[in-house]
Formats: C-alpha cells, structure tokens, sequence
RNA sequence: UAAGUAAGACAGACAAUCGCGGCUGCAUAUGCCGAAAGGCCGCAGGCGAGGAAAGUCCGGGCUUCACAGGGCAGGAUGCCGGAUAACGUCCGGUAGAGGUGACUCUAAGGAAAGUGCAACAGAAAUAAACCGCAUGUGCAUACACAUGUAAGGGUGGAAAGGCAGUGUAAGAGACUACCGCCUCGCUGGUAACAGAGAGGGCACAUGUAAACCCCAUCCGAAGCAAGACCGGAUAAAAGCAAUGUGGCUGCCCGUCACGCUUUAGGUAGGUCGCUUGAGCCCGACGGUGACGUCAGGCCUAGAUAGAUGAUUGUCCAACGACAUAACCCGGCUCAUCGUCUUGCUUAACAU
C-alpha cells in the first residue's frame, strides 16, 4: 500500500486502545491515535468470537481491501486499529466498504469531497 | 430400470481489471540506504493451500537433553499370519453376530491365581424346598407334621448342561442315544482353527476383566516458541589512556556530553532450520492383497502477525458445502453442497 503501513506488535495495539479515540458502528470499531511519522499505520482484529479461521481471513481481506482502494481519501499520520464485530460475520464487500467510511468521517479523517 | 452394496475421482469453470507473498531474470541511468558488494523502489516472466490444510487421537523422521546394567512403578496394545521406518494403521485369514444377497460389524487373551460387585424381584444369587410331586405318620379325603425329590410353576440378565427315552413311590446324568462341555492323542493348516475318533459322566459349577487383577508384547523426556549461528543495548573482566576527546567556539575561560580496544555473555533484532522428501506421476515385474523391486520422467507454497481477495461479464448441476499450510511424513476420527465412474447383489420387465 502506497501511503500505509501495517501495525504489527502487541505493545502498539495496546497503546492505541489505551489512548486512541473509538468509535462503532453496526459492523466495525475504529480506533485512531496520532503517530507523527506522516504515513499511517493499520491493523485489523478479528476475535475467534466472529468465526472459523476461515471466516476471520476472509473479513480482514475484505477490510485491507476497502482500505486500500479508499487509501488515498485518508488523512495521514495516523494509527488506526479496525476490530471487526460479530454482527459482521457475512457482510458483503460493498458493506464492509461502506462501514469503514462511514467511521472515518466520524473520525474526520476521510475527507473525500465529490460523495 | 429401481433399490442396495463396495471402491474410486472431482471440490464451480472461463475471461478482464485492480491487489497480495516467494522465486527467476533485467535494470541499477534517476530517488532512498550503504565504504562497497548489494538492498529498497521499478519492469518482465512464472509459481502460490485442502480432501480433509480441521481435531491434535496414535506412529515415525528430525533436534536438544538424559543414558554402565538391572528392577519397580506408570502407560499403551491384546484371535492368527503378513505389510511397514513405525503404529492403536493397512492387507489376508479364523471364530462369532447381522443381512434374501452383494457385503458389513466385533475392546475377539485369562473367570479351575486371588479379591470385589450383582439393585429390584424371588423360597433361594453361589446358596437352595415357596408352590408342586410322592411316601410315611396322625383312624382319615381335606388338613397338619416328617422324609424324599430340582420333572413342572413363578421371579430374574443369570436358578447346578439341553432334549428324548429308560427308570422310579415321585424324581434325578441314576442310566442310555443325539447335541454341547472337558480331557487325550491323530489328521489338515506356518498359525488362529477345523475335521473325524476315543474317553469322562459334567466338576472348583452364573455373570462381570470398558471392576481391581493375572499373562504376553512394546514404551527415556521434551518439542521447530525444537535447536544452530550472527548480534545493537545494559551490566562483567582484562589491557590501554589517564592534565584525554567532542559540542557551544577560531582561541582562552566557562559549561555540557563522552573513556577507547579486546574478551566472554547473550536481550531487541536478523540469518539458518524451511522444504529433494520413507516425495509425486507413468510403466514393467513379483505377490490373493497390504506392499516390494526395477526403469523413465517431474520439482509442485514456504509466509513469520502471517500471502489466494475484490469488482464485472458469460456458462452450469444456478448463488457452490465443510474448512486456511506454519518443521515434515504415515494413519485414525469428526465436518461436508453436490456431481461423476466402475465392480457386484436383489427385484421386475424384455430377449
């Protein structure tokens, strides 16, 4: 991905669900902090709770792709956790899309203009 | 044709666009890192999950640790023979059970080594006389008592071999035939076992070993987060420098920061382990078969927070189940939308 990186270790997840602002809808939870670098860091979480493994590969394609065709749109500098619901379990592509965006206006980071 | 039975194959297909992970090649002219080699980025090509990848229930390889030899404990297995690296797996038999049949199922050693348990019912449960049958006595049918008796009744999962006859007061392996059981050798078979024969007159007498137990065989422990190598930081030791070096600052004062090298040690992190293997495909030969031998061909994911997805179109049996490799193999078990192929069986019809 062009502007992003993936957020890998335990210690960040753990910081931004200390210090990062939420906020939720139907399907997801978005959580966002500042991280000062000018790109932005993403993770996804999928609790065993959702599924099968199968079912949690397929729910975080289906955000890493959402995220990625909607990247450019994003503000940078920014760590984002996104954790996936149960009620997400067999939500279509364009649903899952449009959740996400949904959470980054909430979040005033999504600043696509000609929707 | 229908129903069944056994074995096997497939696991939506194709195209376009965008996207992801290794690999190979090209570029390193430009951008970033590096002393360089090169790496990142870029371009092209090719490869990229399953029949169960699952459960983690067995077995093995591999790694580290332990280990003179023996025993106990503990665990696993349990008809016989074979296959195999090994197995609790597979193959072929035997015995028993089920099915008209093809075929299927079986935790299938030992209950005369010992211990335990057997509810309720029933007279009695490892031990026998409740009813009954018969004889005797009470004058005497009824009735009562005594004795004999396990054929019949009833209870139970199980009641001292079964059934028929002889016999008897009534009965009883008391005796006899057939069957069963036990013992003995014989024949066939590698064996489990089978067959025919002789003898015993039937016991220590039921069941339970998925109760303890006995017998035979096998088993050292932990696992790729195994383990090997490189290695910032921090603390340690030795050597060297000890009025030293750097910044503010060109110099002095001042002030701030810091010893240097080597050796072990091994944290963060990185590299290897990591995919060429008891491998796959095809053929020949040996074997009833599991499987083995030989010849030819092939290289077929290797991630490390973890790559296969999305959109559109066409087709179908029409919205496609179950389910994601994580060191690798051999099995087992459970989940599963369906589709197809082959052998065999039964029934009906036709010839």
């Amino acid at each position: 991905m062009k502007f992003s990186e993936s957020l890998k270790k335990n210690k960040d997840f753990q910081i931004v669900y200390r210090q990062g602002k939420s906020y939720a809808n139907k399907y997801l939870v978005l959580y966002v902090m500042k991280n000062n670098t000018g790109k932005n860091r993403i993770g996804i979480s999928v609790s065993k709770k959702v599924g099968n493994s199968v079912v949690r590969h397929h729910l975080t394609r289906l955000i890493r792709e959402s995220y990625r065709l909607q990247e450019e749109y994003f503000q940078c500098g920014y760590d984002l956790i996104v954790v996936v619901r149960v009620g997400a379990k067999e939500v279509t592509y364009k649903e899952m899309e449009s959740a996400l965006i949904h959470l980054g206006k909430l979040h005033k980071i999504y600043k696509r203009t000609d929707l």
